[in-house]
DNA sequence: AATATTGTACCAACCGGTCGGGAAAGAGAG
DNA sequence: CTCTCTTTCCCGACCGGTTGGTACAATATT
């Protein structure tokens, strides 16, 4: 049974995403999975793999609880867009507002010298914005044309939000985020105002 | 002549710009700095003072440039708020848009579990949301009031660009930064108006 | 019997840090 | 200027411990 691969993977994704991907140490797995050597290169090839895998199972709960069951619900924008800001606080509150966003800290830790992990990372993003571009693009209704515009408004506010959960971890106050999100609030409204006209 | 030092401080800070403080090995570092262990240990106690020295060296250089040199002059505020825009975009060109912002890098790497480091990033960005803070008042004229208000907008814009130039990282895209940017001017053109009246 | 799992001894390479001794550079005396 | 004595500077072998990864035998499961 593969039971054992995703209970690796679970452990491992913890420890990463609190330590990062190079300071979590094949032992600190075996110690924390309760599983000896052979046993994880039984299921995994490298660590890379695990890495890569470990990314892999973060995004598909990610992407079910965000992209899909609140960005992609059949609700009025704003309140998909409100239900989204309180999912990231939420998130940051669980560890709290000590371990950041697993995407940010690997993109800060890997984006330079690992192509692979680099570029799911960006994929990672890149389904974010689009997902929340099509929210804004339901804000303004069906006129909404300039699909680039509000995609580039889209990857700003995501930005907001990795930006809000760096200093707020660099501050470990939960306050910060809180604020840059009031932030990205007016901001959007404006956007939409802005747009309509 | 602590000349030798300082040479290895300056090397030690483009290696953890780039790799991170816990990548960045000492064999990295001698290397680099064509020294040997002796050598090295001569100067530093261990890794971790030089990974102190190596931050307080970069926020200086830093403090004069944006700080003082930018923030810090007898001009208009709006003038002084693009400098400084124009400043952050240019650092990050110089480095291809790779390496990404060493106050933000260390922020996610360290906080977590090294409060020395933690409260070291914390300092930077507050002294930049202060000054910040500074130039916004001075937009807003003489009436300007309630401090915290204005401090807490000026942290979001902060966020904002660690936020800006993390996504950038993530894409290796310099254009990311540049939208965040765009927003951040108008968010600054909004802030100041609501507040004046 | 064959295949999937697991424990563990082992590996070379590497880690940050210590240590003893040698080179160099002053300092003071004559 | 030269002879020492002392201090600063520096090298690289070495230390114990850890790293990601391998080999292989033993055990479960089918």
């Amino acid at each position: 049974m593969s039971d054992k691969r995703q209970h690796i993977i679970k452990i491992s994704a913890a420890l990463m995403h609190s330590k990062g991907y190079e300071n979590t140490k094949l032992s600190d797995i075996l110690q924390a999975a309760e599983i000896g050597k052979g046993n994880f290169y039984h299921y995994f090839e490298s660590k890379q793999e695990l890495g890569l895998a470990v990314l892999d199972y973060i995004f598909s709960y990610w992407k079910y609880a965000l992209l899909e069951n609140i960005l992609s619900a059949d609700k009025d924008p704003e309140v998909k867009f409100n239900e989204m800001l309180a999912w990231v606080v939420n998130q940051q509150k669980r560890n709290q507002s000590k371990c950041g966003c697993v995407f940010g800290n690997l993109a800060v830790e890997m984006s330079e010298h690992d192509e692979t992990f680099r570029r799911k990372v960006e994929s990672v993003f890149d389904q974010w914005t689009d997902k929340l571009a099509r929210v804004f693009a339901e804000m303004i209704g069906p006129a909404a044309g300039n699909d680039q515009q509000i995609f580039k408004f889209a990857q700003s506010i995501v930005a907001m939000l990795e930006g809000g959960i760096l200093l707020m971890k660099s501050k470990q106050d939960i306050a910060v985020l809180e604020n840059v999100i009031e932030l990205a609030r007016t901001s959007v409204r404006h956007f939409i105002q802005q747009y309509k006209q």
